[in-house]
DNA sequence: GTTTTTAGTTTGATTAATCAAAGTGCCGTA
DNA sequence: TACGGCACTTTGATTAATCAAACTAAAAAC
């Protein structure tokens, strides 16, 4: 059995190697977003290399292999169906559901798990719009459009947020940014760094351009 | 915070101070109840007493402070949740959630913990009949009656069952002894090491001795 | 094409939890 | 009161995960 370090460290590979769309992940984001020294990282990449987790190329990064990317992506499943659980079922709030769903995935059995899917009714999206990978591995992708990178006077449909920090999901959830919302991006003003949007029934406001690139939309 | 290691300890000593009856706990029990070596026991109740989980007295045992006591005790409001929770929800077999709740119950959260509870409908035992601790750190006690030191020929209901070993559990299940049932002891043989029952709705069947005092009865 | 910078690697040490095996204190029996 | 045996303690070693700090290779800047 790997251990809950070895969970953590497959499923920041695989996420990274999602976003950044290239198999060669670098040293530097791994040691970067799980908080360890670039020293860690590296010892760690040879124990994970010799267990056939992910192959090791010094000074260029690593590739998961496909033990390790069935590893990451069943990571991935538990934590966003156990999202999905704690927000649907329990009725916390959104913002606070990443670090619990962080520490219960390590705990939750395989036979659980799928009790859960089941009586969750087999959700397809995690609360903040993420999908959620079926048992054998698959994942659907997320949409390319964004507040930032959207033709402007559209209204969209907004599907995902792609930021787990607190802080910003309680200013998006006060703001109605939620997946399901429609919005519409009136201005762009790129000396400012910022867009203007509009949601249904809400007041105007604006977005930096860092914050309106989280926000993925769909129509 | 406490580790996953130290929960387990302050549990596992918290109950066998419970069924001693007893405020010194030996070593023996300790390693025995665990599966660690005594001189690994020896070792961690130095480390617990440093943080004041508890005193220690060499070749005598281990007395849990009122914090230690804490701890135990929300460590079994978890675990008897979770397995309420796996069982009445999930629909797990009830001999099969010992283990899964032994690893939930140091991953889950206050908040969760409470936002369960509550969902359960804040249920006072778990599928075994053993009494849930209340938030505050009250448990309930258990009855003293058993199918061992009953009086014979009399209708009792069996309220809890002291073991969690998935074999036993599964037989208790298939010969109908879970918590709420009524059983009559019609006999009961020294020699043999065993008492027949009779459950309603059921044929008979025996019991040996240490099986029988492992089913706690009321009425 | 050197030099500087940045990213990555190595080394030596630390902490928590564990074991095996050698050592010790105590209790009961003779 | 001396002896044996059992329960407990000590010691030395191991494993996983980590860090700080010294080192090195490769890329960028000049």
């Amino acid at each position: 059995m790997p251990s809950a370090t070895v969970e953590n460290y497959l499923k920041c590979i695989l996420m990274l190697s999602m976003d950044c769309d290239q198999s060669e992940v670098p040293m530097g984001l791994i040691a970067n977003s799980l908080g360890v020294t670039p020293g860690t990282a590296t010892t760690m990449m040879k124990n994970l290399q010799r267990e056939k987790w992910l192959t090791y190329k010094s000074r260029k990064g690593v590739t998961l292999t496909s033990k390790g990317r069935r590893l990451g992506m069943k990571m991935i499943r538990r934590h966003r169906l156990l999202e999905t659980f704690l927000v649907d079922t329990l009725g916390l709030d959104w913002s606070e559901i990443h670090d619990e769903a962080e520490e219960l995935e390590h705990a939750i059995s395989e036979k659980v798990l799928e009790r859960l899917d089941v009586f969750l009714g087999n959700p397809q999206y995690d609360p903040h719009g993420h999908p959620i990978p079926t048992k054998g591995g698959v994942i659907r992708k997320l949409p390319q459009k964004n507040l930032l990178n959207l033709a402007m006077g559209k209204k969209v449909k907004i599907e995902s947020i792609l930021d787990q920090g607190s802080d910003f999901l309680k200013f998006a959830q006060k703001k109605g940014l939620m997946p399901g919302k429609l919005v519409e991006v009136i201005q762009r003003d790129e000396m400012a760094d910022s867009v203007e949007l509009q949601l249904e029934k809400k007041s105007k406001f604006s977005l930096g351009f860092k914050s309106a690139e989280k926000i993925l939309v769909s129509g």
